[in-house]
RNA sequence: GGCGCGGUGGCCGAGUGGCUAGGCAGAGGCCUGCAAAGCCUCGUACAGCAGUUCGAUUCUGCUCCGCGCCUCCA
């Protein structure tokens, strides 16, 4: 199997199976509600997991939670841990409607805080870090390689607010000693305080995955600082840390009047009362986990109609001449993770009437939904009956009002050749 | 300004040096009391300009346009 990495440019391959593959996500700051870009990465690494399982792997996938943050601080002066806490709830609940299950391991920052404070002393006592006025600070100029990543010079970046502690403009804050309305700090060599941004992810993938693990994900607005920042970090402290970097393209709103301020993202809660969570990951399917993607209605429409396409593949198997194996998702699959591609030869399962390898296909992907029918309320089976009824003596005036009822319910009637000679289908 | 990504038929969105993506929407037909669902048929696209080549949407260069990042951001 092969996956871009953005560290190497390129398509890299994976050791063939069996080996462990750990792999590390950069979840949510916890603050308040995620939005639906932040379900992209979920997702898309979800899916990775459960292919790399299915395929032979032994894989492992380690999703963070960053609960102590400026952001935090900001929003809920005072009483930042309760509203980390309650974000935290809400990131849980809102992600586990997705129905895709959950990461193998969920730490907090907060409770990983001696690894952190441990790797921070070792880039001190390595020369790679210094303190200065109770913060400490990583020594870019100490680590040749910074800027591999994300293609960024050192040398051209500029600072926004000078900072009179740090000894190079580059240079990035470890840790940073707690200041006035700070509600919450930890103990350190170098007094009390908290950590910076970057290095809670190097501390809590070195932890659950070890020195050296497979891949690294997250949105492509990370790459840079926080993704070159956790590499020097732990490449500075001697560790391989990750081989393939992956990142997800982003979100972008369209089609929806902007409401001029910057509170126009949508949230993840919104989207799935709105379009069902079905509809919200055939919408992540249709694109390339790499690529942008457009959120509007129009978009999300097209998604809810391929749902329905699957899903009346089960109400009505099309009879057809065989198509391609399961090898064919396989190849989809396995050359960068392709759900684009997927989706077509799911399409294909589909008209050819493959429905146990279109099954597992969407189970993989966790819309095992589609293959499944809700049974309809008895009087609705009841008006279904009268209808045919009706249609039996020719009074079709009244066939077609119990339709309209029927459809009033939420419920569609369709005429079929099969045993009852109706279909009750559920509409989204 | 620096780094990077992309421009494909009405829309979304893959892919390839010469041979079908797929979905949605649309047109016609079959089926149906009418529908729905399903089936059949239909679109000859690859930003522009040069170049390489027997041949380029696919490779190279340039131009135009769009997007992301440049210490808040999945």
């Amino acid at each position: 199997m092969r996956l871009y990495s953005t560290l190497q440019r390129k398509l890299v391959e994976l050791p063939p199976p069996p080996v462990e593959i750990g792999i590390y996500v950069c979840g949510p700051t916890v603050y308040q509600r995620i939005h639906v870009g932040n379900a992209r990465p979920y997702v898309i690494f979800l899916w990775l997991r459960r292919w790399l399982t299915g395929r032979g792997y032994a894989a492992t996938l380690a999703s963070n939670i960053t609960d102590v943050n400026d952001k935090i601080y900001a929003a809920a002066p005072g009483h930042s841990s309760e509203l980390a806490e309650q974000a935290t709830r809400w990131y849980i609940e809102d992600t586990d409607r997705l129905g895709l299950g959950r990461p193998d391991a969920e730490p907090k920052a907060t409770e990983t805080m001696d690894d952190i404070i441990r790797l921070i002393a070792e880039l001190v006592a390595s020369g790679h870090a210094y303190e200065a006025g109770g913060d400490v600070y990583f020594r870019v100029a100490s680590f040749g390689d910074y800027g591999q990543l994300s293609g960024q010079k050192p040398d051209q970046m500029t600072e926004q607010e000078p900072n009179p502690l740090k000894q190079d403009a580059r240079d990035f804050a470890l840790w940073k000693a707690t200041k006035e309305g700070e509600d919450t700090s930890w103990d350190s060599p170098w007094g009390k305080g908290r950590p910076g941004w970057h290095i809670e992810c190097s501390a809590m993938a070195a932890k659950l995955l070890g020195p050296a693990f497979e891949i690294h994900g997250g949105g492509l607005d990370l790459v840079f600082p926080h993704h070159e920042n956790e590499l020097a970090q732990s490449r500075a402290a001697g560790q391989e840390f990750a081989h393939i970097w992956m990142h997800n393209g982003l979100l972008r709103l369209t089609g929806e009047k902007m409401s001029k301020s910057l509170g126009n993202v949508q949230t993840l809660e919104r989207v799935l009362d709105e379009w069902g969570r079905e509809t919200l990951l055939l919408f992540f399917m249709t694109a390339h986990w790499r690529s942008p993607i457009d959120f509007s209605p129009a978009t999300m429409e097209a998604a809810r109609e391929q749902a329905w396409t699957f899903r009346n593949a089960f109400l009505h198997p099309p009879e057809r001449q065989p198509a391609r194996g399961w090898e064919a998702l396989e190849a989809a699959l396995d050359e960068d993770f392709s759900t684009t591609e997927a989706l077509a030869v799911m399409h294909e399962w589909r008209a050819a009437g493959q429905l146990e390898q279109l099954r597992r296909a969407l189970t993989l992907f966790g819309l095992e939904t589609l293959a499944e029918s809700e049974r309809a309320p008895a009087e609705l089976e009841e008006m279904a009956r009268r209808r045919q009824a009706a249609r039996a003596t020719s009074d079709f005036a009244e066939a077609d009002r119990l339709r309209d009822e029927i459809a009033a319910a939420g419920w569609e009637v369709r005429d079929v050749s099969d045993d009852p000679g109706y279909q009750l289908v559920k509409k989204d």
